[in-house]
DNA sequence: GCTGCATGATGAA
DNA sequence: TCATCCTGCAGCA
C-alpha cells in the first residue's frame, strides 16, 4: 500500500535492519543486475524516505534510488528467506536478514546531481515537517499557484509529497474541502487545516502501518475492516451526515467525497 | 485457472 | 486523456 507513510516504514525498517553493515546484492530478474554488481560488499550508510521515493545511500558507491509506483513491493524475512521469485528486480542481504523488492517502477543507481534534480521537483513532505523546506508555507505556496482542482492539486508530488488516492479523499474530508474547489481558492485556514490533517494521518499511517482515519474504536471492540470516512464508499451514506458519498473521476483516478460534508 | 483491478507516474497525442 | 510500465491478489468460474 504504497503512499508516503508505508514508504517511510520501509526507510525505517530497512536502516534498522541494514545500516552500518556490509550488503549482498544481487538482481535474480536480471534488469538491475549491473546496479546490484556495483552495490555488492557495500555498507549501506543510511535510508532517507521523501514522499514516496526511497534513498539508499553507501559507502563508496552512488545512491540507490527506488519508486514502487502501484505494483511495487518489499519483502523482508529474518531468516531462512525462500528463493526469490523471478520477478525480484533486487536482493538485499546481510546477517539474517534479507529483503526482497519486486516491481518498482524505479530502481536505479544515480549521482548526487541526479538526486538534487528529483528533490526540486517534489513539494514538502508532512512525515518531515520541521525540516529544510517542510513546512505549511511551502505547501501554500505551491497551492497558490495551481488553478486545478484542490483534489487534483494534492496528488501532485512537487505541490506536497506522500499523498496518495486514499490519503487525498479522506484529508479533504476531514478537513471539509470540495475536491473541486480551484487550489488557489481555497482559504487560508483551510490549507493549514489540510496541511495539519495530512500531518496527521501520515503519521497515524506510519505508527499503525496502515490507512485508517476514523477514531480508534476502544479497546475490545469489535474493528470493521474499512477504517475510512469516504474512499471506495459510494455504496455506503456518509458517517457524519447520512447523505449519500459521492464518486467521480479527477486527475486520472476514482475520486470519493461528501456533497454536504464537503462545501463547494 | 483466468480476469480485472490497485494506495503511481510518465510520455505521447 | 490515454496507453504503458509491471506485479500480486481478490473475485469468479
Amino acid at each position: 500500500m504504497p503512499e508516503g507513510h508505508t514508504i517511510r516504514r520501509y526507510a525505517d525498517r530497512h536502516r534498522a535492519v541494514l545500516a552500518g553493515r556490509q550488503v549482498a546484492a544481487s538482481s535474480p530478474q536480471g534488469r538491475f543486475a549491473a546496479g546490484a554488481r556495483r552495490l555488492d560488499g557495500r555498507e549501506l550508510l543510511d535510508v532517507e524516505a521523501h514522499g514516496k521515493h526511497l534513498f539508499y545511500r553507501w559507502r563508496r558507491a552512488e545512491t540507490l534510488h527506488i519508486h514502487l509506483g502501484l505494483y511495487g513491493k518489499f519483502r523482508l524475512f529474518r531468516s531462512d528467506p525462500p528463493p526469490p521469485t523471478p520477478a525480484t528486480r533486487l536482493a538485499l542481504a546481510a546477517d539474517e536478514v534479507t529483503i526482497y523488492l519486486a516491481g518498482p517502477t524505479v530502481c536505479e543507481l544515480i549521482m548526487p546531481s541526479q538526486e538534487d534534480a528529483i528533490m526540486a521537483r517534489l513539494g514538502p513532505d508532512p512525515l518531515k515537517v520541521d525540516t529544510d523546506g517542510n513546512s505549511p508555507e511551502a505547501f501554500a505556496a505551491n497551492l497558490a499557484r495551481r488553478r486545478i482542482p484542490i483534489g487534483a492539486a494534492i496528488l501532485d508530488q512537487s505541490v506536497i509529497a506522500g499523498i496518495g488516492n486514499i490519503y487525498r479523499a479522506e484529508s479533504l474530508f476531514l478537513t471539509s474541502i470540495h475536491p473541486e474547489i480551484p487550489a488557489n481558492e481555497v482559504p487560508a485556514d483551510k490549507v493549514a487545516a489540510l496541511w495539519d490533517t495530512s500531518v496527521e494521518l501520515l503519521e497515524r499511517g506510519v505508527s499503525e502501518g496502515r490507512i485508517a482515519t476514523l477514531p480508534r474504536v476502544p479497546l475490545g471492540t469489535t474493528e470493521e475492516t474499512d477504517r475510512l470516512y469516504v474512499y471506495k464508499r459510494e455504496r455506503f451514506p456518509c458517517r457524519v451526515c447520512g447523505s449519500p458519498i459521492s464518486t467521480g473521476q479527477m486527475a486520472g483516478r476514482g475520486i470519493w467525497w461528501c456533497n454536504t460534508c464537503q462545501s463547494a
